[in-house]
DNA sequence: TAAAACTGATTACATTCGTAAACCAAAACC
DNA sequence: GGTTTTGGTTTACGAATGTAATCAGTTTTA
């Protein structure tokens, strides 16, 4: 499992593939398809698309098995969403965290419990 | 200053675009360009076309002062991070925050005094 | 006042993305 | 064994994006 170097940019649509095949690995097309259902209505057609685009990316490999083609993640789901989540506060928060959390604390969007479970991630953080 | 409903999607490049407005509204395209000489290589023609695009999305405004144009944004920039903050964290993290923050406090990409800051962040939040 | 310089509008062009249809080979079924 | 089904490969096509060049109008300058 690569690690480092080179995260391949993941595209909308293609993170809900990466998403099932992380959840996991070793799928074939149709199944990928199928576990898609409840979130996209995708056609197979346009989920094989986003396969190929993927494993031509690097972002996932295959073997086959027979005539069908068993896919998986390259890189693990930790890996693309960190590498993602850097881009992203760097284009819109000039790499700054802090603006970022601010914005969700101050709306409304964070219950209790959730800043609770995130305070104590972060002392978790701090104590290592 | 418009406010909710239908905060237009803004690009990559726009963005750089729009930061320079949220900093000083009210500049013509060769005044944009030239605040974003440090970061970006682009011509003054690839500012104008950005402008454009942006101004057709609805995310920028002007007046006519004489020849010249002068642009300003039509959504605040709190807006429009909060509305790019949840579609990334829908689109990447499922909605949810916590393993958002964890991805960053696991990494040492955070220093103890930021760690600091978006505890009392958190905190006064919460006292809310 | 004719040319140069400045500012914006129109057009361009390759790449990526979302969304597939058409085509082809292997496997299963009749 | 020919036909249907299943699974994958190739091709498609419009919208968005990154990155401009060319064209045109206005103002300044020689």
């Amino acid at each position: 499992m690569n690690s480092d170097e080179a995260i391949p940019t993941i595209s909308d649509a293609e993170w809900e593939v990466m998403k099932v095949l992380w959840d996991t690995p070793g799928l074939n097309a149709p199944e990928v398809h199928a576990r898609l259902q409840d979130r996209r209505t995708w056609k197979i057609r346009t989920v094989q698309t986003l396969l190929g685009r993927l494993v031509q990316k690097g972002a996932l490999g295959f073997e086959k098995n027979g005539r069908e083609y068993l896919y998986h993640p390259l890189y693990d789901a930790e890996t693309c969403r960190r590498a993602a989540s850097n881009s992203f506060i760097t284009r819109v928060f000039d790499g700054r965290l802090a603006p970022f959390l601010a914005t969700f604390v101050e709306s409304t969007e964070l219950s209790a419990e959730e800043i609770d479970e995130l305070k104590r991630l972060l002392e978790e953080g701090q104590e290592k």
